[in-house]
RNA sequence: GCCCAUGUAGCUCAGUCGGUAGAGCACUUUCUUGGUAAGAAAGGGGUCAUCAGUUCAAGUCUGAUCAUGGGCUCCA
């Protein structure tokens, strides 16, 4: 969500119905635990929550008692009465609800207001003002919005979801509070279309699609994060990496291979071991030493480098590699392919001089974006980060790298937000955030600046004047992992890849026995115009193979009874459903040929 | 890592009060040779996640561990 639309969300009637909703959750949850202690419940993206200390844990069936006296409450009509208070009201009035008087004493001292949220967009000079809402009997230290009347609230298009963990003001020191999500809309129809897509979302889930599609697997006795690609799912990696490669090439791009594992010192002088240890595979003992498994590329990307002294003819190096790095992820982050703990970057290492960097900015985001693109991913936003407090390298190096960064976005007509001070200690950065068919965010290129490795390697460079200088390093991965990126096509296509994609683009369907001679010259003729096709020569009946290669997503499906034979033609159907009638099988060829070329979805 | 929930055949699930396991699909075999999303029959398949404990008896009760799911925290 970008910031006008949210800008317009918080001032809309849907919010307030939400916080309003949230308010009355509240309320039925302290009626069925009067010693129960509330945390906070703003509006969320597509809903609300609300945070709660409770005596014991929530079930299923207290969220349906929750929720229908929640509709008994709207149903009261209550008024939502605003009042501002005194500190010494507040604290009386809430004398028995301890997350209340934290809050109160943040909003006090002007850290934080009531959603957890900070208030810096207040005016220091104004002293902070404390209020309360009033909705029938419950009353919650709140700013508001709310609606006037519980009227305005829809009973029938309330829905309480689901409990969760929490962490009391998202710190994992504090206690762990019972979290309940739930939505509300201005009509019944509007949530039902919001259900619908939450289906459609599940439906995609990735994790099912890989193991239905046979296409990738987990194994808890194996290790947990740990990709295992079944021959659909490699040969789809396969056409996605062999199209990353050509167009590296195209893009100037040379590539490197390195080892997984190495000594602790590179890691010590990379100072990823500072940084990051804990979340690195443990290191293992080999002849006394240390070797750790990689958890980036750089560092040996860098060792290439300074094989040679480098001059500043040369650069840029642009040097890629589809690296497989290992990261310690915490065993509850861990989520399908999304989230692994052994993944492959699309990583490459761009070095190159202060000159060149307003050049090589912008080269590397139009780069990015044609690939994103060629997958499917039209609407693209981007996200620029600059400097921290904490930095390393010279400020002018982060203005000249940020400013480059922002002319590429500029140059290439991108939609864009700037988080400042957002980027990491070491450098800017830009990422790129795609929208799935399901109009769902992910972020897939990140591009960013590295001021501390040149330094730590003490990476140089001969110039022009015949001195030492330090190069401008650039990581970027544009896929990000291609674990991940996988998993995301199969959720944005929901597993009905587009014809260049597909594992199995055709499938030759044989009606009777007598047909398969034939069938198998047709596969044949498709395998030699370098389709990947297979002929299913089952006893099943025609109706049973057609079902077996609709729901395994093919593309093509061909079908051969006695009229193909007899005109030497090939019966195709599309997965669409769309019947294309009998054609001869050089037509059908050229058909596919151009889907594939088009990069058509059909 | 934290909170909660879950774990029974390859998949989706049933299994009552504790009395040594069941369905559909899938798989194998046989019959069937058919015109655009499931032809029929028979058969094989389970240390009930793992390890302890309670009990005459544990899929069922208890504990621990592992994994998965929903979130939180994290994400170079």
């Amino acid at each position: 969500m970008n910031e006008k639309s949210s800008e317009a969300y918080h001032e809309s009637q849907l919010y307030r119905i939400r916080h309003s909703t949230a308010h009355l959750m509240a309320a039925a949850v302290l009626e069925m635990f009067p010693e129960g202690k509330i945390a906070i419940g703003p509006p969320i993206e597509n809903g609300f929550y609300y945070d709660f200390d409770l005596p014991r844990a929530l079930t299923p069936e207290d969220l349906e008692k929750i929720e229908s006296r929640m509709r008994a409450l709207i149903a009261s009509r209550c008024d939502f009465v605003y009042q501002e208070i005194t500190p010494e009201e507040g604290k009386a009035l809430f004398a028995d609800q301890p997350y209340k008087l934290e809050l109160i004493d943040g909003i006090l001292s002007g850290g934080v207001d009531e959603d957890g949220e900070g208030a810096a967009t207040l005016p220091v000079s104004k002293a902070p003002t404390l209020s309360i809402y009033k909705s029938g009997t419950f009353t919650d230290l709140c700013r508001g919005p709310h609606v006037q009347n519980s009227r305005e609230i829809n009973p029938q298009a309330v829905k309480l979801l689901n409990v969760a963990g929490a962490y009391w003001r998202g710190d994992e020191k504090r206690p762990m509070l019972q979290r309940i999500y739930g939505t509300a809309f201005e009509s019944p129809k509007e949530l039902k279309e919001y259900l619908n897509w939450l289906e459609e979302v599940k439906k995609r889930d990735h994790r099912r699609l890989i193991r239905e599609l046979d296409l990738v697997s987990f194994h808890e006795e194996a290790g947990p994060g740990l990709a295992y690609w079944h021959p659909r799912g490699a040969m789809m990696r396969k056409i996605i990496e062999d199209f990353w490669r050509d167009r590296h090439l195209e893009g100037g791009y040379d590539f490197v291979y390195t080892p997984h594992i190495g000594k602790a010192w590179l890691w010590e002088t990379s100072g990823h071991l500072d940084f990051y240890k804990e979340s690195m595979y443990a290191p293992m003992d080999i002849d006394g030493q240390d070797y750790y498994l990689k958890p980036m590329n750089c560092p040996f990307h860098i060792l290439i480098y300074k094989t040679q002294l480098r001059s500043y003819r040369e650069l840029p190096l642009r040097w890629a590699e589809l690296g497989t790095v290992y990261r310690y992820e915490k065993s509850g982050v861990l989520h399908g392919l999304m989230r692994v703990r052994g993944f492959t970057q699309d990583d490459a290492h761009i070095i190159c001089t202060p000159e060149q960097i307003e050049g090589e900015a912008l080269r590397v985001l139009r780069f990015s974006l044609a690939l994103l693109r060629a997958f499917g991913f039209e609407q693209i936003e981007a996200y620029l980060s600059t400097r921290p407090e904490k930095a390393v390298g010279e400020p002018a190096r982060w203005e000249q790298a940020q400013e480059s960064l922002l002319r590429a976005i500029n140059a290439e007509g991108l939609v864009y937000q700037v988080d400042e001070g957002g980027g990491a200690f070491y450098g800017p950065k830009i990422d790129l955030k795609i929208k799935d068919a399901l109009g769902r965010e992910w972020q897939l290129t990140t591009i960013q600046f590295d001021f501390n490795e040149p330094e730590r390697f003490d990476m140089t460079y001969v110039g022009e004047d015949g001195n030492e200088h330090r190069p401008y390093m650039v990581h970027r991965a544009l896929l990000g992992s291609l674990e991940r990126f996988f998993g995301i096509l199969v959720e944005h296509y929901a597993g009905a890849f587009p014809v260049w994609l597909a594992p199995e683009q055709a499938r030759v369907i044989p009606i009777a026995d007598r047909h398969i001679d034939y069938a198998k010259q047709m596969e044949d003729a498709l395998r030699q115009a370098h389709l990947r096709v297979s002929t299913d020569a089952s006893s099943s009946r025609m109706n049973a193979k057609i079902r077996e290669a609709q729901l395994m997503k093919v593309p093509y499906m061909l079908v051969i009874g006695d009229k193909e034979v007899e005109a030497g033609a090939v019966a195709v159907r599309l997965r669409s459903g769309q019947d294309m009638g009998a054609m001869p099988v050089a037509d059908f060829i050229a058909h596919a040929e151009k889907a594939i070329a088009e990069h058509a979805l059909e």
